[in-house]
DNA sequence: CGGTTACTTGACTTTACTCAATGCTAGTGG
DNA sequence: CCACTAGCATTGAGTAAAGTCAAGTAACCG
């Protein structure tokens, strides 16, 4: 019986190039096991050890650190078939927490696992890309809020969401699920909820968005990229 | 014959762990030939193909994006010892520029011989270690703008300067050499010079910092971290 | 249906930016 | 050795962007 997500990791990693079938089934096989666990709570802590590593099958997860004033800056946000902490084991604790952003469907994963899964070349290839192409998006959100306003930061991230679900599949004709609060947004972006619903409604009263239920329609995306100063190539898809 | 620098990728690995003496050996011969680079000038450029591996042994250099308002984003800034771009030549093209911000001693290591510096343990391990403690400042760095403050901000920077100029056995009675302009600051942590001076000024003032001719001297070490709420947990020393 | 959470909006405040003038310092050529 | 220059630092005045606060509305849940 195949539930929907059982070959999101599949999916991520195709994105790469094509997989061997004896390398789809490993990971079939190692990804049997989830765990449901609840909106907005962490999968791991700032300061404990790491002891596995967690692949989200299914909803949104996110790394963030909370700073002394009590704001939270989301650092990372999870889609389904990614990892939120491939190789964090090498260090002795963790230096941020990891979080459900939504219900999600999540898998621990034994570092030995990890190990048997890189012993297979085109696995590691892949997860290598994937690794990297983690690390581009963080260093061009770094951009956004270094450098972009509000308007091109919030368009910029919704760009790049809307591509990296795409690339999983999961747009259905320019429309995505996306259960994130206001305030979610505005964390990863370092902006207010007041500031994040300003610059989407306004996005709306442009006809280049459309939200409802939870449901992001990207009506224009050349507009929406354009505000955004939006460029696929950082994510380096194929 | 020992030029002060040579050594300056063994100290930078050996913050993580001793290594062999035949491993340092390798690491002296693979980084005998450098080139001196000019301030300010691009080792490698966004959207070139990355050939080979550059690793800086003398002066300051930075990882860089520019935006459409011509503003630039430092993304990373690179000590002596430090490497640019470790694994990016898995990649096939740049998405962020590599450049001097002071005149440095570069080396460029061809892929071929990064591998086999990964075929000895303990160099692997290092260089594990040394990459995500990079990415973890990435992230340091990505909640400073995010969240945090002009003040804290250039506190937290200078914190994490400063203690990893030490790691590295670069500061002489809490003092450091450090040739950058306050434009430069300002571009790392998304400000302007003018908040950035303003900054500096009132540190000055408060007998926090002192700065003469290119050289920062900590004051007082315990209120800078305060300030900049910094901890060194995340650079995950020893 | 009541209660909670999130979204929406407006009024006001704060922070940092922009612009611009001036001061300082190191390097250059006479 | 000294004027000259270029680049950087310093400062102040005014502006703009985003934050804060607060109130009202809509959506969702038990």
């Amino acid at each position: 019986m195949v539930t929907p997500h059982r070959n999101m990791l599949v999916r991520k990693l195709e994105g790469f190039g094509p997989l061997p079938d004896a390398d789809r089934d490993l990971i079939e096989d190692l990804t049997q096991e989830t765990r449901r666990v609840p909106a907005q709570s962490d999968i791991i802590s700032e300061g404990q050890n790491p002891e596995n590593v967690h692949l989200i099958l299914d909803g949104l997860a996110c790394r963030y650190k909370l700073v002394d004033s009590g704001h939270r800056q989301i650092l990372a946000i999870f889609l389904p078939g990614e990892f939120c902490d491939l190789y964090i084991f090498i260090l002795k604790q963790m230096d941020h927490s990891i979080s459900t952003l939504t219900a999600c469907d999540v898998v621990d994963i034994p570092r030995e696992v990890i190990f048997r899964m890189l012993e297979r070349p085109a696995i590691a290839r892949a997860l290598w890309w994937s690794t990297l192409v983690d690390e581009a998006i963080l260093r061009e959100r770094l951009v956004d809020i270094g450098r972009r306003p509000a308007r091109v930061r919030v368009a910029h991230m919704l760009s790049e969401i809307y591509v990296r679900m795409q690339a999983l599949g999961l747009t259905e004709g320019g429309s995505f699920d996306f259960r994130l609060t206001q305030t979610d947004i505005a964390d990863a972006l370092g902006l207010t909820n007041v500031s994040v619903n300003k610059v989407i409604m306004e996005l709306r009263r442009d006809g280049i968005l459309d939200v409802t239920n939870s449901r992001i329609s990207v009506l224009n995306q050349d507009e929406l990229q354009a505000i955004g100063q939006f460029s696929a190539d950082y994510l380096h898809l194929s």
